[in-house]
DNA sequence: GACCTGCTGCGGAATG
């Protein structure tokens, strides 16, 4: 670590510290900054040069946006003085021009673009660099002054860069004529969505519009790979990103996993009635509470009242519930209550009055949280974390963790996983103890500092449809080869075939008997916008990538149950758990977005089941698998933890697991790949396809009403086939329309989008073969 | 059977 000079005009400054403008130097020392952080010293060099793009990865709070910005503003005032002081009106050659945007700062969230704009702002004044904000909150007089007067550093969310692109398009290559770098803020945020391929295709857009290319800074935090954030930042270049990894705080963890168990609720001893802190009167009774949580609710209680915590439930559901549990308690205690809850649905009120006293110091205060407390708002660091049930990926626990520990502090992590109770109906998942036994393994991948991939691959088909209407919108019409060397020639898209674009552009057309009109073709062949595409993007809505969740409606003989968001295939046939009872899906309907169901048969239906949208990586899987067969027992679990990974192991043992991969329950198959949520639903198509009646828990496939030397005989037969077209495959899947304008697209662009983004088959084919050679027929 | 993110221009009312 170097340290900085005492004074403003001497001493042994570190190498970075000297490269600054003596303004910036000044503006540090009056910070009264003892030293420049790790990642400031090293970023320095790099970003100075201005001719490279830079991945820089540190913790939340480290300092990474001084990182850049102590730099990027160094250059911005040699190149003030450079036109002030060197050069006459006629005389411009080599040196950007004065006007115009000269940082772009991207970032995921408007909260964030408020903190920075508070940091910057207060640093850019003394420099008289101008900033500004533009999203969806900033008046529009303020955008309209960027317009008409460019220049300094602009904060911008995607979503209104690609506003400012269609509003704007005439004036685009004015606004960033002199820009000299793109930061994009929270880079692991956009890796794999389809707000990270619109983030790459604006980029692009910009570039392109002052016709050169733009030295791009990204921010991420210390996630696992720093080649897919590189190659995010930069498609097609990532080899050539410069990656800088902090080395700062190797900090200590205390780690504990708790284990809890459902027990009979007419055991639970009521609390009784209580006064809270306002004298009011409320109701204390956890009868209606499932007893893992109520005992789960005590713990927190006694853990985490007094000091500064995040608890991270995994639905908004669960934050509601363990919020009153724990107010309850806090009213039977005669204390204040210091529970808030935090999730998307909240009020921006009452979110915001959450962080605000998660910030203040004074009074201690536990934030019980959905993921909207994982990306980096300023709220400081906290004592504790607590994760209630298993995390969803390593990734997201690692985030979460890194909330925790005040410098110099260790991190603290506590798990809460329950399990159901165990009788002999019970199905095999639930006596595999496979929650407890994910998060272990979870655990366990995130001490070997391992993380999932973000996905990759993806045509993004949908996206490409916004991009292609945006284009068309900004320049008032292009022709077809321009906006396919516009938009798929590199980058996001660069998967898609010159056929491909083609079919697309015939779709959003229109084909005989599916009349689309997004867009038409002039006579001279520029594409512009038709009539529906007119409304389309002349709606606000138009510039996020995104959707808001797409629901299906569940309707049981002629009654309608409810919604189910989809994100998983359904295929006929399968099982779903809804309301607390188990159905079987007889007819999905994709446009009208409806699954017809009737009730089934059949045990208790699992309460483990893969958890939703995220996808288990294989690796995760394979740790699990790993975790059943050795005999160590990790020494971050408490004695109920020990105990169930105990029962879960002499199950695993039992059910013949570790010679088996073909279990008999009654008249059916269960199917246990020991891979990742992709493989696992890949291996359900194709066993669909062969006439299987396929239903994916995750952790296990079910076929019903056949055999395990059955299920043995189709396996043999799609490996004898060999991997099918995966396009193919995707054919027999109903429920492929997911993204934003997958509705536009027809059937063989759908079934090209959707095994690019769902299916492995050379993986589950590879899966076949290991089934196949494991397997120890026993009847 | 999860979670999260974002958004323009205009018209009219209220205020100075």
């Amino acid at each position: 670590m170097t340290s900085l000079p005492s004074g403003s005009d001497t001493g042994a400054a570190s190498a970075a510290f000297e490269r600054l403008h003596p303004r910036i130097q000044r503006w540090v020392w009056e910070q009264q900054w003892t030293e420049l952080r790790d990642i400031q010293e090293r970023a320095a060099e790099p970003v100075l040069a201005g001719d490279r793009d830079v991945v820089i990865s540190a913790a939340t709070a480290s300092g990474k946006t001084e990182a850049a910005f102590l730099s990027i503003c160094s250059v911005l005032l040699r190149d003030r003085e450079a036109r002030e002081h060197t050069l006459g009106p006629g005389d411009r050659t080599g040196v950007l021009p004065a006007g115009g945007v000269q940082v772009l700062y991207v970032s995921p969230l408007k909260a964030l673009i408020n903190d920075q704009f508070g940091r910057l702002d207060a640093m850019c004044e003394a420099l008289d660099i101008p900033v500004h904000r533009w999203h969806g909150d900033v008046a529009g007089s303020r955008k309209s002054k960027v317009v008409r007067e460019p220049d300094g550093i602009l904060l911008i969310t995607p979503e209104s860069l690609e506003a400012l692109l269609i509003t704007h398009g005439t004036h685009v290559s004015r606004i960033f004529a002199g820009l000299r770098y793109v930061v994009i803020d929270e880079l692991h945020a956009f890796l794999g969505s389809e707000r990270g391929a619109q983030l790459q295709s604006l980029l692009n857009r910009v570039e392109l519009a002052v016709r050169r290319r733009v030295p791009r800074i990204g921010l991420s935090a210390t996630l696992g790979d720093m080649a897919a954030a590189a190659e995010h930042l930069r498609p097609g270049g990532g080899h050539q990103v410069t990656i800088l990894v902090s080395t700062d705080g190797s900090q200590e963890l205390r780690l504990q996993l708790r284990g809890y168990e459902k027990t009979d609720p007419s055991l639970a001893k009521p609390h009784g009635e209580a006064t809270d802190a306002d004298g009011e009167t409320v109701p204390a009774d956890d009868a209606d509470t499932p007893t893992d949580a109520v005992t789960i609710a005590d713990d927190l209680f006694a853990l985490l009242r007094g000091t500064d915590n995040l608890v991270f439930a995994n639905s908004r559901r669960q934050v509601e519930e363990y919020t009153d549990l724990l107010a309850r308690r806090c009213a039977a205690a005669r204390v204040p209550n210091e529970f808030v809850p935090h999730h998307g649905s909240l009020s921006k009120d009452l979110r915001e009055d959450a962080e605000a006293r998660l910030k203040d110091r004074s009074v201690p205060v536990t934030a019980i949280c959905t993921s909207t407390l994982e990306l980096g708002i300023d709220i400081g660091s906290v004592t504790s974390i607590a994760q209630v049930g298993a995390p969803h990926t390593v990734a997201s626990l690692r985030q979460r963790l890194g909330r925790s520990g005040r410098r110099g502090d260790p991190a603290i992590l506590r798990l809460f996983i329950s399990e159901e109770s165990v009788s002999p109906q019970t199905a095999p998942p639930d006596a595999l103890r496979a929650q407890l036994v994910q998060s272990i393994a979870m655990v366990e991948l995130l001490l070997q500092r391992w993380n999932e991939a973000p996905d990759s691959g993806g045509l993004h088909l949908s996206t490409l449809i916004q991009q292609l209407l945006s284009l068309i919108a900004q320049h008032g019409g292009v022709t077809p080869r321009e906006a396919y060397t516009t938009l798929c020639s590199h980058g996001p898209f660069s998967g898609v075939s010159t056929d491909m674009f083609a079919a697309l552009l015939r779709a959003l057309a229109g084909e005989p008997g599916k009349y689309n009109d997004m867009l038409m073709q002039a006579s001279d062949g520029l594409l512009l916008l038709g009539t529906a595409g007119e409304r389309l993007v002349g709606h606000y809505s138009f510039y996020a990538a995104f959707r808001s969740p797409q629901e299906y409606r569940l309707v049981a003989h002629g009654r309608q149950l409810g919604m189910l968001p989809i994100d998983y295939p359904v295929l006929i046939g399968s099982l779903i758990i809804f309301g607390g009872r188990r159905w079987k899906v007889v007819d999905v309907d994709d446009r009208a977005k409806l699954i017809e169901l009737e009730r089934s048969s059949g045990g208790k239906p699992p309460a483990f089941t893969g958890d939703g949208g995220a996808q288990v990586a294989d690796r995760v899987r394979q740790e699990m698998l790993a975790l059943y067969c050795r005999d160590e027992v990790p020494a971050y679990l408490d004695a109920s933890a020990v105990r169930l990974l105990g029962q879960g192991r002499a199950n695993f043992t039992a059910y013949g697991l570790a010679d088996n991969r073909l279990l008999r329950l009654g008249s059916d198959t269960l199917l246990f790949g020991w891979m990742g949520d992709r493989i696992m639903g890949t291996l359900a198509v194709a066993l669909t396809s062969a006439g299987g009646d396929v239903s994916n828990d995750g952790l296990c496939l079910t076929v019903a009403g056949m055999a395990p030397a059955d299920v043995f005989e189709m396996l043999d037969e799609l490996a004898a086939q060999g991997p099918p077209d995966p396009v193919g495959l995707a054919a027999i899947v109903p429920t492929k329309v997911a993204e934003k304008h997958d509705e536009l697209l027809t059937e063989p662009l759908l079934n090209a989008g959707y095994a690019s983004r769902s299916l492995d088959v050379l993986g589950a084919w590879k899966l076949i073969d290991d089934l196949l050679a494991t397997q120890v027929l026993r009847d």
